[in-house]
DNA sequence: AATGAGTACAACCGCCGCGGG
DNA sequence: ACCCGCGGCGGTTGTACTCAT
């Protein structure tokens, strides 16, 4: 937790800092994974939308076993959350003696005339590309306006709660009643939306409620425990270390610190851009198969295991316009590429300030 | 109520690439 | 050129939870 009061002081980048100056029992990779999966802000938590739910087979039909890449075209969702999703999804398909990927996605990948989507929200646009995932990238974008509207106006409503009340819970959003978590709905094999289905979506889902009675999905970080913590309570380190120290933290989730003044870094420097041949530059060279065999263990995209006879170059050109698709990338590839971009674009790309020990030690101290 | 199978998901682990010295 | 530290990624594991029996 205390790694992740660090983060919003100092930002991204410095794990092992983090780790060294918590004195926390894990190392800065475990809060660097506490960080992207659950702390870091515009994560969307929840299940997934049935358009993500089909852009996700999209992506995978396309990318493989990609799931940063993957999660750096989901805005708010994590390439753990997407693999899990993954997983689940196809150790029940496995079962159920099912294809990875459905007969119309099959057909979608042999055809070979691409049709540029009109995209109403200029978030994420495929062009020349598979048109199926141009129809998926269509769908989600108009989430996205919807989640967009929705985050603006819950940004503007912290900060108006924030003013009022600075220390309120309400302000630091971290009511442990509210926690996105606890309400989650598990993704089902019940669910109407069913893994890959690719039957005709509906515009608007329940995942995107009316303007009129939404709730944010993530609206900040988890501050209070998740519904389900495991790991932590039960280890004998997380019990050895609350014996060893009453003020030992908890697991990097719970609560921050006595905050004045916290509030949310508006900007942590990083970014949200994408730039699309990053995304095309390392994709895999294709090998042919004419089979679609049933891969117990795929690891290459569906178009790299059938290979057309004309190449399907899909091209991602992701625009970067729409403010929206910037403050709710997610997050880390979206970072890395946007610091390519300020970099090769001459902007100022400072390196991430990084925590100042004594500082830090204070505020270790105070906890 | 007990129990076992299935499910969901957080976290761990190891590898890899990159940047700095 | 080499080494080292670090962060990121993907695969895997462990466990709480759910549900059917």
């Amino acid at each position: 937790m205390l790694s992740s009061w660090i983060m919003w002081q100092n930002g991204e980048g410095n794990w092992n800092a983090v780790q060294r100056n918590t004195g926390l029992n894990r190392c800065g990779k475990s809060c660097r994974l506490r960080w992207a999966n659950h702390l870091r802000p515009n994560l969307k938590k929840g299940a997934f939308s049935p358009e993500e739910e089909k852009l996700i087979v999209d992506l995978h039909a396309q990318f493989g076993n990609k799931w940063a890449r993957m999660a750096a075209l989901l805005p708010g969702r994590t390439n753990n959350e997407i693999k899990n999703y993954w997983n689940t999804g196809i150790k029940r398909r496995q079962r159920q003696g099912l294809p990875l990927y459905s007969d119309e996605h099959d057909q979608h990948n042999r055809s070979t005339t691409p049709t540029p989507p009109t995209t109403p929200f200029p978030c994420l646009t495929p062009t020349g590309s598979n048109p199926d995932i141009a129809t998926s990238f269509e769908l989600f974008n108009q989430n996205q306006q919807q989640h967009h509207q929705q985050q603006q106006q819950y940004q503007y409503q912290q900060q108006q709660q924030y003013q009022q009340h600075p220390l309120s819970p309400t302000a630091s959003h971290h009511s442990p009643l509210s926690s996105p978590l606890q309400h989650r709905q598990p993704f089902t094999s019940s669910s109407p939306h069913n893994f890959l289905d690719h039957s005709p979506l509906p515009l608007s889902s329940s995942y995107s409620p009316s303007p009129l009675s939404f709730t944010f999905q993530r609206p900040a970080p988890m501050l209070s425990t998740p519904l389900r913590f495991k790991r932590y309570c039960a280890s004998p380190s997380y019990n050895n270390n609350n014996n060893n120290n009453n003020l030992s933290d908890p697991p990097l989730t719970t609560q921050f610190p006595h905050l004045d003044g916290f509030r949310f870094p508006v900007s942590s420097g990083f970014s949200q851009f994408f730039q699309p041949s990053l995304l095309d530059s390392d994709r895999g060279v294709s090998s042919s198969s004419s089979s679609l065999a049933f891969q117990p263990k795929l690891e290459l995209p569906l178009s790299q295991y059938y290979k057309p006879s004309q190449e399907q170059d899909i091209k991602l050109d992701i625009e970067f316009n729409d403010p929206s698709f910037q403050s709710s990338s997610s997050g880390l590839m979206g970072d890395l590429l946007f610091e390519a971009q300020a970099m090769a674009s001459g902007k100022n790309s400072k390196k991430r300030g990084y925590l100042s020990l004594n500082e830090g030690n204070n505020v270790f101290n105070a906890c």
